[in-house]
DNA sequence: TATTAGTACTGTGCATAACAAGGTATCATG
DNA sequence: CATGATACCTTGTTATGCACAGTACTAATA
């Protein structure tokens, strides 16, 4: 029913979602589009219904802003860069991966050997 | 409100959990206390109404089994270890792990450089 | 034999967040 | 003006971590 592996792999997906979206527009000012291609080129599937709600919920935070541009090829689009707040929330997000990886490699350890 | 960075680094945590619980259970037979300690131990602050129901779904997934044994200071424990199908699903974990922890390189790998 | 403390297991309800699915709006092309 | 492509947005469902409360067993003490 509920734990097979594809859940389970979403679930590590889910953990890391901000931190890469974070990490994208820390170094381009992209619009989601943009954002959704980079992640699939890093083999971490984001969708259209994850990825709009969770830009908002960062803009309120006060780690994002965004502005309009006209395209050539469609509607307006909304590109997104870091707030100053958002790259020190994005630099403590850092350390925390970091750290977290060293941990389940802790926790693993045993395994690794084998 | 939402975005605060406890919030966001429970979150990289919650996706590791199932992992690394498998990985603890892979190497001893132990109880839920045994596991809770372990995991502060590595850093990962895992309590035990998370962690209960967690065994439990791993356990009717038929990934855990358990036996009880009787304890000299309180009620009997229940001591859990992996099943074959457990083994290998913590297997294909191990290297979904090791492939998430590369695409999270890939993605913020200019921030790693500054 | 009550009472209390410590240990261990279990269940309920809430909040969060990812995702599927469907909708709206803009622009170019024929 | 109809169609297709692009882009943004919303709603409802579902999974799950966690706070909180409860139950059960053992040992020590009065």
């Amino acid at each position: 029913m509920s734990n097979n592996l594809e859940n389970t792999q979403a679930q590590m997906r889910k953990g890391v979602l901000e931190y890469c979206i974070l990490a994208i527009l820390a170094e381009n000012e992209v619009y989601p589009s943009d954002i959704i291609g980079k992640m699939k080129a890093s083999k971490l599937i984001v969708v259209e219904g994850t990825l709009y709600p969770l830009l908002t919920r960062l803009k309120n935070a006060g780690l994002l802003q965004y502005r309009w541009e006209e395209s050539k090829s469609g509607p307006p689009r909304k590109y997104y860069s870091l707030t100053p707040d958002g790259h020190s929330f994005l630099k403590e997000l850092h350390t925390t991966w970091n750290e977290l990886v060293s941990a389940v490699s802790a926790t693993t350890q045993n395994l690794n050997q084998s």
